[in-house]
DNA sequence: CAGTGGTCTAGACCACCGC
DNA sequence: CGGTGGTCTAGACCACTGG
């Protein structure tokens, strides 16, 4: 509390905390000043050089300072247009792991099917991912995902629920087949990085039905969780499916 | 060949090219220089002003320039130190991909093993990898990696070989645990940067006898292409290990 | 200590965009 | 056309490194 007061007094005319470099301390300013909603994801920031003035720095100085929030992908700059709060990640991003082709068509985005919800208390590894005390209250989704009717992936999803209350009555079936836009739309948050890691396993019975696979078959699972604008993780996602569609391509170094 | 040419001949005093960016230009023009071999990786430049000076550019635009292959994993900047020419990837860095713990363990560098070695031509997809006419010769070796004495790790490797013609007749057992180095001490071949694809398999009988696992087991396949600092591909690697070991982390956006 | 890269300034001019 | 970000300059001073 007291960092958030002193950093809204000091954002007028002070210095830099000592040994940190101005444009770094003018890049928290900023990042503050974006994740409290002062300016709405999609909407330009003012020019280079107001906020140079505004807050007595020169414009090579800003420029760093953007700089850094541009590499973490919270403003994306354009030539000529501005400055732009991101407007977060488009959610279609689970195919980037798997290969789901249909008579050649290869941009399709699945269709989404709600199978249950429910709101149950946290257990200790969703609590912990989520920040949240152990048996706090979250809602809890499973959903199906299918390119041209055929099942393909099968997610589970965790939510933190005073944050993600309105989706608890709102009808599955006007939300669409993205989820992250959803969240921005119905709930205000705005997932704007994710960290998944990636394990092999087999499936279970029940897992096997529903993606019309037999009981035993391999899967690859990724387990998501992702981050709102201010770094907090408000969404836990694992999704399945079939290991002979994975394909994947990294850059080392 | 007329690029280069221009290159060479315009780096003496000269403009960069029309619509071009002098720091975009000044970049390519030490590119060239650092691939070329004029400073041996590990070494340092020399320092900013006397580059600046050099090039008759302004301070700040040389660092941009600088910064664009600090990006590019070419050059290294450390302050008070210099700015160096890049060693090059370790090598061990298959391991990023698998979990092989043992007795909680988890730093050492498996043990290599090169199971055979031979001159053969390459087949279409190889030679289409590394750059080749169809049919050219090329190094294939065999490859087994072990950590306390287990196998882990199975590689198939290909080599273009007129440029890694000392490890034809080379004795592997003083090779060491780690190629890429070996790449840059026997051949002078730095690597920069790799491409990795990942997918799933399952292990044919002589792959299971080598990892001591049984035939038909889940396995995860990583094909690599590796790149020198010139971005030519120079070596090509498909290493096959254990589906339950695998695990991988990635960010996203 | 001398030499290196890192930060910062206060300008100028250019390239792109939309009206 | 006016407004935006992109490039470039020619300095100054600071912070780190090593001998």
């Amino acid at each position: 509390m007291t960092a958030i007061r002193s950093a809204q007094l000091t954002a007028g005319a002070a210095q830099p905390a000592p040994g940190q470099s101005r444009y770094g301390w003018l890049a928290s300013s900023l990042r503050a000043r974006i994740t409290h909603g002062e300016w709405v994801p999609g909407t330009a920031l003012p020019a280079e050089a107001a906020l140079a003035k505004e807050h007595g720095v020169a414009l090579g100085t800003l420029r760093q300072a953007l700089a850094l929030l541009v590499a973490e992908g919270l403003l994306e700059r354009r030539h000529g247009r501005g400055t732009f709060v991101r407007a977060g990640l488009g959610g279609a991003s689970m195919l980037r792991f798997f290969r789901f082709r249909h008579g050649g068509e290869m941009k399709t985005t699945p269709a989404s099917a709600i199978l249950s919800r429910q709101v149950l208390p946290a257990d200790p590894d969703i609590a912990d991912s989520l920040g949240l005390p152990v048996g706090a209250s979250v809602l809890e989704m499973q959903r199906l995902r299918s390119v041209a009717g055929e099942p393909c992936l099968l997610e589970q999803i965790w939510l933190p629920l005073p944050a993600f209350d309105v989706l608890k009555d709102s009808d599955p079936g006007a939300w669409g087949d993205l989820l992250y836009p959803l969240y921005q739309r119905l709930c205000g948050v705005t997932i704007n990085k994710a960290e998944d890691e990636l394990r092999f396993g087999l499936l279970t019975h029940a897992q096997a039905t529903l993606l019309r696979l037999e009981a035993g078959h391999p899967c690859v699972q990724v387990s998501r969780s992702a981050f709102d604008l201010g770094g907090r993780c408000v969404e836990v996602r694992t999704t399945l499916g079939d290991a002979y569609a994975f394909h994947y391509t990294a850059q080392v170094r």
